[in-house]
DNA sequence: CCCACGTTCGTAAACGCTTACGAAACTGAC
DNA sequence: GTCAGTTTCGTAAGCGTTTACGAACGTGGG
């Protein structure tokens, strides 16, 4: 074998004192004492490179902060970068307001000279090596994706909140506090709250800002109502089991605006009137919501918008952040004061 | 001189019946009979090429509908991709709109991989050679900078309209038609319209739709007020100086939304209350205007990223084509019926 | 002990472009 | 007709990656 080659900028690497240069295939060659076509072989999953090698280039990589250059990447491999979608198992559904977002996420990563290349919607399987970078929609605490993606050292985006990753989510508990204080300023103390299951973490971001809101104004924590699904019919039936029960609560916040809908529903079933009975405040401000909602406003083009920008910044090799985007209330006819 | 270079691809242009691999440098140079650093440096405006030469390269080049390749760009480069905005001369001036409008440009193109470098404003000038791209704000009927773009073969994208450049643009005469017609179904007959100098296309275009929606509903064409600034006291003062004669019109459609505003206010001062005595209508729907205007809506982040996303058909060296955006009448409190 | 085979890896070419360098051709003055 | 200076252009290196090819090594069977 022939001793690792030395080109005229190998040894870049031994002088790190460089500025801004970033490090190229070169210096992991070097520093991981291999060449840099088993570089390349190892940190694209490609087989034939022995497990120890593969190690030492990862440990090399990720020491010198290196990313492959997408201008280089794409001029080699004669496409445009591609970025896959991976929805989180058990996470959102094809709600109306997932689909929405998806369609925002599509036009800014199409504006961007990225391109979509798959769209994993049920996948506990780990991300392949076919594509060169993902955005996550949705994870759970402990996901096995996450962890995987960071020793793979692939650019990656998470629509959603997990320390230590770079990842963009509204920020759901100010949404629920803002919700509370609405009702508290109408005077409701001790409204219901809707939510549904799965019990995702942005269910508890909502509900948790609610109830600190609540406890700041010394009320109570909420009665919480469970629907079995988040959509309409869900949040139908949750209501309407309460009300059977002979409650009739003044207010209530919804975790979504599709719970806020058919609980709407429920409470005219029962002759109870909206805003005048019963106060009804959802979360998501969906356009397809006929009603006159009053919500709590999520950007939507915000939020895919910032998806892509970190997108770039991964693809980059920039260091990570976290965004957290803001979110308001829109009063509108489904509360009123307490009478 | 040695004969011109004939690599092991130099006679794909010889074969043009390829599939649809894409012309490179190497193409164009076969085609101009000169090595491809010439093309290179006659295409890119560099000097010490013999104007016949550069002539006959840039022929080859639109011959064989070359674009250079973003990628390869790039990595020779060691920078990103840079675009210049250009705005043209006397065109829209820093109007809030427009400066709402550069805002999420500015958004779009930091999403996609691309750089802003330049913002000229007051360029009669034409476009230099250290952009990779252009955006052009408005432009004349014959602006020169257009048959410049076109004949370097820059890739660039012009907001406004002109034919056959590729372009994106609300449309404005749609928008006139809606105002018309919203004004018609209120029982105003006679509507005034009130517009400003410089015309530019998108006054006109306004304006044209506005009368076509009139002459349908067999009125007369409106009679046109011209502000001698598009703003605020520009259309006051139009505005005022109409009514002081005496005239009592009971409906106006304002070319912008700032016009709107002046004229609300001169209506005031003389003791005409909106929309009892007098509906205004808007256009532009500028989120800064506080009052509760009537007004056409276009929605500037869909042109600003349709804007981006003919930007990288330019530089893929797609076809050229034309966007025109919808817009949409916004009913509020500023127009009510004819009494 | 030799040979065939599989595994692991290094080498170098290729992607399409820009640009430093130097060679050829032309210019004009002498 | 020479020569220095000026244009004009061709050559080749280099940008950072991927990957086809083949070399080196280890393994096992005979």
């Amino acid at each position: 074998m022939t001793p690792p080659s030395r080109t005229r900028r190998g040894d870049r690497a031994t002088a790190p004192g460089d500025r801004r240069a970033r490090a190229t295939i070169l210096d992991v060659a070097a520093l991981a004492q291999v060449s840099i076509g088993t570089v390349s072989r190892a940190l694209n999953g490609r087989d034939g490179v022995h497990p120890d090698t593969r190690e030492r280039v990862r440990r090399a990589a990720t020491e010198l902060g290196y990313h492959p250059d997408r201008a280089a990447r794409e001029l080699s491999n004669r496409r445009p970068t591609r970025v896959a979608l991976n929805v989180a198992h058990g996470y959102r559904r094809l709600t109306p307001f997932f689909i929405l977002f998806l369609q925002h996420l599509n036009d800014h990563l199409a504006n961007s000279g990225l391109r979509v290349h798959e769209v994993a919607s049920d996948s506990d399987g780990l991300p392949e090596h076919d594509d060169d970078a993902f955005v996550l929609l949705g994870a759970h605490p402990d996901d096995p994706r996450l962890d995987h993606l960071v020793r793979r050292g692939t650019p990656f985006v998470l629509v959603g909140h997990h320390p230590g990753v770079r990842c963009v989510a509204p920020d759901d508990e100010h949404g629920g506090r803002l919700a509370a204080e609405h009702l508290l300023r109408l005077g409701h103390r001790t409204p219901l709250h809707l939510s549904a299951t799965p019990r995702s973490q942005v269910f508890s971001d909502r509900a948790s800002g609610f109830d600190a809101a609540l406890a700041d104004a010394n009320c109570a924590p909420a009665t919480v109502l469970t629907a079995d699904e988040p959509s309409a019919v869900g949040g139908y039936r949750a209501l309407r089991a309460h009300l059977d029960t002979g409650a009739r609560p003044s207010a209530l916040f919804a975790a979504t605006d599709e719970l806020a809908q058919g609980a709407i529903t429920a409470a005219g079933d029962v002759g109870l009137r909206v805003p005048n009975d019963l106060s009804v405040i959802g979360f998501d401000d969906l356009p397809e919501i006929g009603t006159n909602l009053t919500t709590i406003r999520q950007d939507l083009d915000a939020l895919a918008g910032a998806t892509v920008a970190l997108l770039h910044e991964a693809l980059a090799g920039e260091p990570v952040r976290a965004v957290r985007l803001p979110v308001r209330l829109v009063s509108r006819g489904t509360t009123a004061e307490r009478r």
